[in-house]
DNA sequence: TTGTTACCATACGGTAGCGTATTGACAACC
DNA sequence: GGTTGTCAATACGCTACCGTATGGTAACAA
């Protein structure tokens, strides 16, 4: 399986959208980094060359600017307007932290777009979703009564935190662990992060 | 500033060794990561073309993997062995914590390698190292008397929040603070990563 | 002084991308 | 049924790297 080829998937309609182009980018993101989101590498996938991406999009950076912006819609989607319904903080939290297990996709690729912040493209992007979800915590912590220098300390740390499990989960195979042992360190994440009740 | 080409810093004498080498290009890996690590820019900076480089190395994985080795030893030396002669482990994780917040240079190119681990010749020194750092903190926990579990837990938390913290800090440039600021943050991780003494 | 060794330059061939230009094919529409 | 618009193939030139082959030169040794 040489990684990149055919994928013969789904609908393999003989003519393609700029949607089907930015899918495929995606996945091909979420499969192997900003760097494997190339044009003929996407064109042979799709079982074209990129005669066909030309017509599409201007550049390969277009391309990348386009499927990012569909990944920040679905990953708002995914998990935070969800999370919005529960009212209790400390709940919300706690889902937060806990849905964050699942919802992989999407982080895998938040995890591959962090290597790449040195690009033009990424770099804005990740500043507007991680001051985002910073704020998120924040308020979350704000109200659970913390002042607001600690909650603002404390949602920086676990987002850190979310940030280093990312990267040691999927990078560090020597880290990986059983699903009740991840339970477990979740739960101990939970109660090492969120302050208790009174 | 073409990024990359003279740096006409120290010595420029007129005929390098390999160590040489292998200290430019772990200069050029903390600024610009391990991509940048390649052959022809590298000798350019040096005032050289590659002709001479294949004389000292066979390969660009060959250097790498040399500068790679100097590094892992520079950063034991700079973190870890001076710590070990602290003895209570409450004040040893302590200066952990704040050593962390030094040595710059080593935990830029850590951040670096981080984004690398696709590459064979770093995905398992990454692995060796990052070992090491948890189980460092493993026993730092258990010390403290905490259980097993427990320990390990808190010791992947504290490792994950240390990576998390290095892409905040290094990558984005919303979440930098000033001195003081982060003092104080680092101050705040301590008491919520370190169980108050009894 | 004459080799030899250690370091370096030059020139070459190869790969993997990006982007452009031109032409082709098929479908929709009038 | 011809025209137009949409998608696609081919061929090209360009850049930036890797690695090889071969010859040159300065320093030092014999």
């Amino acid at each position: 399986m040489s990684a990149v080829e055919p994928i013969s998937g789904k609908s393999d309609k003989s003519r393609l959208s700029s949607s089907d182009w930015e899918q495929a980018a995606l996945d091909l993101l979420a499969e192997q980094g900003v760097a494997a989101v190339a044009v003929e590498p996407l064109a042979r996938r799709l079982g074209v060359t990129k005669g066909s991406f030309y017509w599409h999009f201007p550049s390969r950076d277009a391309l990348l600017k386009a499927a990012l912006e569909l990944w920040e819609k679905q990953d708002q989607e995914a998990v935070f307007d969800q999370i919005d319904a529960i009212i209790d903080p400390r709940e919300r939290l706690y889902a937060l932290f806990r849905r964050t297990s699942r919802e992989i996709r999407s982080h895998v690729i938040y995890s591959h777009l962090l290597k790449a912040m040195d690009q033009p493209v990424v770099q804005p992007l990740m500043e507007r979703v991680s001051t985002r979800r910073v704020n998120y915590l924040l308020t979350g912590y704000r109200a659970l009564g913390m002042s607001r220098r600690d909650a603002m300390n404390r949602a920086r740390l676990a987002y850190a935190a979310y940030i280093g499990i990312l990267q040691m989960m999927l990078q560090l195979k020597t880290m990986r662990m059983n699903h009740e042992e991840y339970e477990a360190y979740v739960e101990h994440i939970a109660e090492t992060l969120i302050p208790a009740a009174v």
